[in-house]
RNA sequence: GUGGCUGUAGCUCAGCAGGUAGAGCAUCGCGUUGUGGUCGCGAGGGCCGCGGGUUCAAGUCCCGUCAGCCACCCCA
């Protein structure tokens, strides 16, 4: 038989730091659910004409098909690649059954055929929360989302983040005031600003036939960022002082509809959650359909990590037209590799007992059992050591696992329980004994801020 | 998908210029015959990632491959 290898790119946690990550998940859970929001699962495989809109993205996808399939058939499946575009045909295939604005959160795992790095995989989870609407999208539902994100990630033991938000149309506005009318391909270049510096994203602009004066107030505009509405005048301010097109009046409607849009969201956001947004006008976003808000988030201290938790606005979620929504996604195993391997984060245990009930003799095991099942009965999850050795080896047994509890029966009743990081032991009850909350299931604690 | 760096014990790493594989920690045993963690003594543990090549001789040099990481690309 082979060897077993690792598959690059589809990583396997262990028990204990699959604690973490499922910690995460149901903390997202709850606080999506707490907002109202209901769970969708969809399927793993859609139509690869579905998933393949552009050339780009199709070279990620992997196919789905059957070992002996006939030779010369085509695959028709592929494995999404994000939550979205399972979204958009579910939500097209159950329009009748739904209720708009619909809100949903879906968590699954996606596939990339991307080349694996440090929290880049090519499975992966993802948590999105969507809003979408049959016909038009209130504004203040691009705040409610960003509020919902910020308060799910609030809840997890990572360091506070900052949400840095943009609009598409003050951008697009703006963009095309100063005369650059692929608005799309100089938001990619601009969204490379950290990476390549101002003169990288001159040249690349250059190279797509943007002027220098447009260039310079693009960089300029991605300069603005403010903690509040003051950014607003100072989009505004150069807006006055730049070169504009010859007829800017639709541009300058478009950008003012983005900055009343921004104020709002910025306002709005950090009135639920004090400290989080900042706009920030170089937030671009790489994807071309968002229309609205956009949303990119990052870990205070650790912005090297990237966007944790991104998304925006859009007008139209299916192709043929209507439902326009807002969404945020996490890239859930992205964010608990970082978290692990930085260690900011760390499980109490790797196992679930809270418990080890010890065996003093193989005859006597029948005892040990019972007293574990009593325990179960009441909630708490426990283990039987696995042979009777000396009671040294089954503290040990259990220190190593992390459980903090180890009972040691006695002929006449249930015995004693010992917590063995203090070494306090007191006779106990298997009826009523109750460990405290903190320790009865395995948790998460965030390390200390050194 | 393109380019680069790395791969030696469970972990962290030494290994000289090609000359029979090492340390610390961890593990196991005993001292300590039924309540751990200290200390002392001892032991086990290696397809030197995998395959091929050069050489009298390869952990060491060359090629390929796989895996991890980094930069592109793209994004979570």
């Amino acid at each position: 038989m082979a060897r077993v290898r690792p598959l690059s790119g589809f990583p396997e946690l262990t028990p204990r730091d699959r604690v973490v990550e499922a910690h995460v998940l149901s903390t997202l859970r709850e606080v999506f659910a707490l907002h109202g929001y209901g769970e969708i699962e969809t399927r793993a495989v859609e139509p690869i004409d579905r998933l393949a809109g552009d050339s780009e993205a199709s070279k990620e996808i992997y196919v789905l098909q059957r070992l002996n399939a006939e030779g010369d058939a085509e695959a028709k499946l592929g494995l999404h690649f994000d939550l979205t575009v399972p979204f958009a045909r579910y939500v097209e295939e159950n329009q009748g059954a739904l209720q708009f604005p619909f809100r949903r959160w879906q968590i699954q795992k996606v596939w990339r055929g991307e080349r694996p790095q440090e929290g880049r995989f090519r499975e992966f989870y993802q948590a999105d929360i969507d809003i979408v609407a049959r016909e038009t999208l209130p504004e203040h539902l691009e705040s409610e989302v960003a509020i919902v994100m910020a308060r799910a990630l609030g809840r997890l033991p990572i360091p506070s983040v900052t949400m840095h938000v943009n609009n598409r149309a003050l951008v697009e506005g703006f963009y095309r005031g100063v005369g650059i009318d692929d608005v799309a391909g100089a938001l990619r270049s601009v969204d490379k600003l950290d990476k390549i510096g101002p003169d990288g994203v001159r040249a690349e602009l250059a190279e797509q036939g943007v002027s220098e004066t447009a260039a310079d107030a693009a960089l300029e505009l991605a300069r603005i960022s403010s903690p509040d509405a003051s950014f607003a005048a100072a989009v505004e301010d150069l807006w006055e002082t730049t070169t504009k097109v010859e007829d800017p009046s639709d541009a300058q409607e478009q950008l003012a509809r983005g900055i009343a849009s921004l104020t709002a969201l910025v306002e709005s956001v950090n009135a639920a959650v004090p400290g989080t947004a900042v706009a920030d006008l170089r937030i671009a976003r790489g994807l071309d359909y968002y229309t609205g808000s956009v949303y990119e988030t990052f870990m205070d201290g650790h912005e090297g990590f990237g966007s944790i938790c991104s998304g925006g606005r859009y007008d139209s979620l299916v192709a043929g037209g209507g439902f326009p929504g807002v969404g945020m996604s996490i890239g859930v195993s992205r964010l608990v590799a970082l978290l692990l391997s930085a260690g900011l984060v760390s499980a109490t245990r790797g196992v679930p007992s809270a418990v080890l009930v010890a065996v003093t003799d193989e005859e006597t095991r029948a005892a040990s059992q019972g007293i574990a099942d009593r325990l179960r009965d009441r909630g708490i999850p426990c283990e039987v050591a696995p042979s009777a050795a000396k009671f040294g080896k089954q503290i040990q047994h259990a220190d190593k696992r992390g459980i903090p509890f180890v009972w040691f029966p006695a002929p006449d009743g249930d015995g004693q329980v010992k917590d063995i990081r203090t070494g306090d032991q007191v006779d106990a009850d298997a009826d009523t004994w109750e460990p405290p909350a903190a320790d009865r299931w395995p948790g998460v604690s965030a390390a200390d801020p050194a």
